[in-house]
Parts: structure tokens; C-alpha cells; sequence
DNA sequence: TACATTCCCCGCCAGT
DNA sequence: ATACTGGCGGGGAATG
């Protein structure tokens, strides 16, 4: 069996980063990790020399016909999310999926696949800032800005940026399973898969250090002291404000709760602990400040669909 | 699972 | 007038 070609879609302006996440999981030669080879192919439907987001320029071997023999076309992301997509782009896509090809829109590229009508009725997702204009523009597609990607029978969408990589790596997982895939990731540093959303990275505080701010303090304090009990009145204490000013200006600075911070808080030093040591659930549960190791399963699996467990052999690359 | 209790969030409004 | 503060309390979620 021949190796099965991937096409990835370049276009004007596009940004490097995009462009090579897919060309390195699929472009690069990972037979060291007893990965298949994939057959890459860029192509662009906008002429071969290309300006890229960062100044340089870039060639690509193929046009739109290269698409023909594609068993999967990758659209890594599109200049904006207003502007439409070339007419012969979107008919080679259509033509693509009609086939049975499979297709992926990275970022922007959701809406690439929702202009050419391929997502309609389906589950997908897009950059959490453009959520909400793609949910205006395509109400025939139901929009989830909660995941990281979205596989919804041979159409995968994935989330900002970095969630192109989680896809990337879910497809690779695809073609040649979990276990090569996860040395893939361990080769990348990236966790094999990823659980939960891409909620956790919307507004994840990371307090701007305000000269004399006494609240940005509290903040890292708290950081420092999450295997102890806070409540709003010793933190608001801490802070030398009322408990009502010390939730409003939190809310100003941060973005989002006292009780949600403290909890995310909470979660990803548990997940630090799972990654890096063989602490018990319990005493893991302790020491990031959950009442009990009940409470921090609970936790634990509304954030990120997986138990403490599950999240350490996933990690440890056993899954 | 059901329940009581505690804790939290936030709109409202009066005070500074 | 304008901006910030902080007490109150309903609604709701978390906890044990």
C-alpha cells in the first residue's frame, strides 16, 4: 500500500506557524518512532510564490491539482474570517469530500469548510475569538468554541492555534495508532493527547504585576498556597478589601471568578502532580487544596473528561 | 441518591 | 456629576 498523501492548502499571507504544524507531523521523517511516511504535498490555489505573514517568501510545488489524488486536505488557516475563499478552491474541496477524501480545517480553516458547505449539519469548531461571527455567518453549523478539535465523520476542525497540533496529532493517531503517536508527541514535548476544552486558555489569568497592586500579590500568594483552604473572606482580608470589592476588582483583573481561579488553580497543579510524581490520588487531592480525593475527580473530569488516573498513564504515554 | 448547609456570585443601591 | 466602595440578599452551586 502506497503511502497516503497529504495535502496541505498554502495560501497568500499565511502565517509560518500554521502552515508548519501540519508539514511536521506529516512532513517530516519520523521512521526513528516507526511512523509510515506520508506523501506531503503544499499546494496553493493562488499562484506557486507566496508572502508569508512574517516577511518571507515561500514556493510551492503543486496547484489545486494536486488535491485529486489527496487522501486528506488540510486548510491550516485562512487570512481572516471575513474574507471568501477563491470559487475554485471551495469546488475542489467539495469535489474532495465527495470522493471520500478526508478534511481538516485548522483554525481559520473551519471556515473554508463551512464556505464550501462541507460542514453543514455537522459539529465543528473554529478560534474562540472568531466563534461567534462563524456561528452569524454559518447557523447551519453547530459551533462548539469548548474543544480543542472537532471530528465529526471524516470533517475534523480544530480550535486556535495551538489546538492544531491536538488535530494534527489525533489524525496521526488515525493512520497509525495511539502508541507510535505518543512517541511522536513525547519527540514534539507535547502532551500525546490533550483533554478539555479550549475554555481553560480563553482568559487564564496570569495577573499583570501592577506596581503596589495589592491584589496581583493575593494572587500570586495564593498561587504559592493552594494546599490550603481559602475562602473569599480570608483572601478579601488578605487583600485589605470588602468581600465585595475584592470579588468585583478579581473580576476586573482577571477576568473571571474568585472560585473558578482558585479551582483552575487548583486543577493544573493536580495535573503537574500526576505528570510529575506518583503521588496517590489522595495525597495529590490534598495537596493541591481539594477537600477530598472525591472532590478532585469530580473536578477533574467536568474540566478535562478524564480521571486523575486515566490523565497519568495518558500522559506517561500507556494509552 | 437525597438532603441540609455552607459558600459564592452579582445586581442593586446608598455612602464617600 | 463621576468614580469607587461595600452592605444586602436572592439565586444557585458546591460540599459533606
Amino acid at each position: 500500500m502506497s503511502a497516503p498523501t497529504i495535502a496541505v492548502i498554502a495560501f497568500d499571507q499565511i502565517s509560518p506557524f500554521h502552515l508548519s504544524i501540519p508539514c511536521t507531523v506529516f512532513g517530516q521523517d519520523w521512521s526513528r518512532v516507526g511512523a509510515p511516511a506520508f506523501q506531503l504535498v503544499v499546494c496553493s490555489a493562488e499562484g506557486r510564490k507566496l508572502a508569508t505573514s512574517a516577511g518571507f517568501r515561500i514556493e510551492t510545488a503543486h496547484g489545486l491539482e494536486a488535491l485529486q489524488q489527496a487522501d486528506t486536505i488540510i486548510v491550516p488557516s485562512w487570512r481572516n474570517g471575513d474574507e471568501p475563499a477563491p470559487p475554485a478552491l471551495l469546488a475542489a474541496l467539495r469535489a474532495a469530500h465527495a470522493r471520500g477524501a478526508r478534511l481538516v480545517g485548522l483554525c481559520l480553516g473551519s471556515f473554508v469548510l463551512a464556505e464550501a458547505g462541507l460542514l453543514d449539519g455537522k459539529s465543528a469548531t473554529t478560534h474562540w475569538l472568531w466563534a461567534q461571527s462563524f456561528a452569524q455567518r454559518f447557523p447551519q453549523v453547530h459551533v462548539n468554541p469548548n474543544v480543542l478539535y472537532v471530528d465529526d465523520g471524516g470533517v475534523l476542525t480544530s480550535a486556535g492555534t495551538a489546538a492544531a497540533l491536538d488535530c494534527c496529532l489525533h489524525l496521526l493517531r488515525l493512520h497509525c495508532g495511539a502508541e507510535i503517536t505518543n512517541r511522536v508527541a513525547r519527540y514534539l514535548v507535547v502532551p500525546p493527547h490533550r483533554q478539555g476544552g479550549q475554555a481553560q486558555y480563553i482568559e487564564q489569568p496570569l495577573p499583570a504585576s501592577a506596581n503596589g497592586d495589592r491584589l496581583s500579590e493575593i494572587l500570586h500568594w495564593a498561587a504559592q498556597h493552594l494546599q490550603q483552604a481559602h475562602t473569599l473572606d480570608t483572601l478579601a482580608e488578605r487583600a485589605l478589601m470588602s468581600r465585595r470589592t475584592f470579588t468585583r476588582r478579581f473580576k476586573q483583573l482577571t477576568g473571571t471568578t474568585v472560585g473558578k481561579w482558585l479551582l483552575s488553580q487548583r486543577l493544573a497543579l493536580a495535573q503537574r502532580l500526576l505528570e510529575s510524581t506518583d503521588q496517590s490520588v489522595d495525597l495529590i487531592a490534598s495537596g493541591a487544596g481539594f477537600g477530598s480525593a472525591v472532590s478532585l475527580r469530580q473536578h477533574f473530569a467536568t474540566a478535562f473528561r478524564t480521571s486523575p488516573s486515566h490523565y497519568r498513564r495518558e500522559f506517561r504515554g500507556i494509552g
